[in-house]
DNA sequence: AATGCTTATGTAAACGTTTACATTATAATA
DNA sequence: TATTATAATGTAAACGTTTACATAAGCATT
């Protein structure tokens, strides 16, 4: 049905090893054969088939992406960061998504498995096992803000820690002394790991530390308002509260902006992720930016080089760097917006 | 080096095509060598490659999707639906994002053929000659919002007539009888339809018709803000502003407020797209929602049903519903917030 | 006991490439 | 002119599957 290099080789009455020598312009080949070669590709449009030649070449020059439920700006970013630094590797790009139970991860893996040199994989509850039983281990795999110990699979994850002891110390450099946390959901890695952030935060900038300060929440709006009402209650409010999450932020905002209180001047705020709307909101939100772009390239450069020396090399752990933005909300100035948004229409 | 249907057929003493029928669970297998198959299968911990698997069935059972250049929640709504309804239909999704300018979408094409067998084209400036050149005439192609005229391809584009129609005349029935338009940029087919629909709404609504009315722009923020300066220093102002994009409309309602003048009281204001911060603005915008999902859907159905048919029917051109989202801007009251981010840390 | 019919399994071709190796033609050397 | 080195091309195996067809074994029928 469809013009192979056989038809092409007919065409121009050479062999098909010919044919395949002019199109990867094979240096051996006389003038005059390459060009009825090429002449013949061009008048049958012949269109080299890629899987013929991976099979051969045992190469896909391709990568695979295996994402969670994909929603929001979040993951957009990941896929930009991770397609660029790819093509800029001479890689493709395999992106599959949704998958938010281990069932479909093993069919996504499955799947992909064959159609990729190399593979990133970013869900939350992945197990080792899962992944051992559905690639070969000569597949190239880095775990992007996977939760695994096992050090036999290269891994990044974003650097939460780091992220809330910065912010808290900025608080703190505003002059906080008593500084609030609403804490993410427990036996959530990342909530852990911000909540150690903000404890070795205050112990080191000798602010007040006390566990009528930590707050529960669950990273949702709801919980932060409710989180939020509750600090505003009390008969020694703390100056400033840092919410585990944006999202929690956003609801604290409101609760203080119903009470009456002013923010930052009566009271300070900040959160982490920098999602998009912190920009928006008024006064706007200083939060931790997590550099998506650094997650994408990172992640590619790390598996392109496991791809390179055949997945023999030490794998190790790495934590992404964040970054403080600090906005109105813990009284800094607004910082000049961001265009986020590309839409259709532009 | 990797474990192949060979091994497994000489560990359990069978053919390979006894290996592959226990593999496709072909029922003419005794249940005797079946058990001996698994077992090798399990031991060896075989994994079937697809490639070769692809290249004997001649299928590939995944589509592509080539978007430009990935940036905001657009596009990564875009890939959900797409992901969702191929899943839906068990296919895979295999993205490429990023080309910019006609060489890099070539290049996509040219490495995405063979390993798909659909693909959906998301991209403003291609053209009918650069899918022919690189495209097999046999493959499946939807295009999605691409201007191409030509009729021997599936394409669906955005009712941007339809939507600025039934915003217009959204704000007819509010009882304006003087409504501007920012329009978009010149030979920009979106902007064209939605000046079309103004146009013809305030004809069907026997509102004012008149060419002062129209102010240009260019889909950007700054060109709104302009715009609504101009529309605010004439002698006889309008009472409500359409914007033929959401950028628009908040470079407007910034422009307005400055001015000191209420939205919507005094002017009433709505945009198009509805991009995520129109809800967080004071007030919220009113606009005309594309559902994205919708357009993913719609594409890979059609694609599907391509593929089924061989690529063997009549090409259609489809229009994708779209919806007025009124909020305060236009006057009515704000509709309960949509959540439309999830973070990492959620 | 020979024949035919099932049923299970094996053989080998096919899918579309690349590439090691073999062959031929050409030119250079003795 | 015969020999050898070089350059261009061809042959065929390989990549890992699926599957049409061939074969063999078992069994029922005559």
């Amino acid at each position: 049905m469809s013009i192979t290099i056989k038809d092409v080789a007919k065409k121009a009455n050479v062999s098909i090893a010919t044919v395949s020598r002019v199109l990867n312009n094979s240096n051996i080949v006389e003038e005059d054969t390459k060009k009825r070669v090429q002449e013949a590709v061009r008048e049958l449009v012949y269109l080299p088939n890629n899987l013929g030649r991976s099979l051969s070449i045992k190469r896909t020059e391709a990568i695979g992406l295996i994402l969670p439920d994909l929603f929001g700006e979040f993951f957009s970013e990941v896929i930009r960061g991770v397609d660029q630094t790819a093509q800029h590797h001479k890689y493709h790009l395999l992106v599959s998504s949704s998958h938010d139970d281990r069932k479909e991860i093993e069919t996504a893996l499955q799947m992909i498995r064959g159609r990729v040199d190399g593979l990133i994989i970013m869900s939350a509850d992945i197990d080792v096992q899962t992944i051992n039983k559905n690639l070969p281990k000569s597949l190239p795999v880095v775990l992007l803000n996977c939760q695994v110990d096992d050090t036999s699979y290269d891994s990044l994850n974003i650097n939460n820690y780091y992220g809330a002891h910065q912010m808290v110390s900025h608080l703190i450099n505003h002059g906080h002394k008593s500084i609030s946390i609403i804490k993410g959901p427990v036996n959530n890695h990342d909530a852990e790991e911000r909540l150690r952030g903000y404890r070795q935060a205050l112990r080191d900038g000798k602010a007040q530390f006390d566990s009528e300060l930590e707050s529960p929440g669950d990273f949702s709006e709801a919980s932060g308002y409710d989180a939020a009402r509750t600090i505003l209650k009390k008969k020694t409010r703390p100056s400033a509260i840092f919410a585990a999450n944006d999202s929690m932020a956003i609801g604290a905002l409101s609760a203080i902006q119903e009470a009456g209180v002013q923010v930052p001047e009566e009271i300070a705020l900040a959160g982490f992720d920098d999602i998009p709307i912190v920009q928006f909101v008024k006064p706007s939100l200083s939060s931790v930016r997590v550099s998506i772009n650094d997650l994408g390239v990172l992640a590619v450069n790390r598996l392109i080089q496991a791809i390179r020396e055949k997945n023999k090399f030490i794998k190790q752990k790495t934590l992404v760097p964040v970054e403080v933005i600090p906005r109105e909300s813990c009284g800094c100035p607004k910082p000049p917006r961001i265009p986020f948004y590309r839409t259709i229409s532009n």
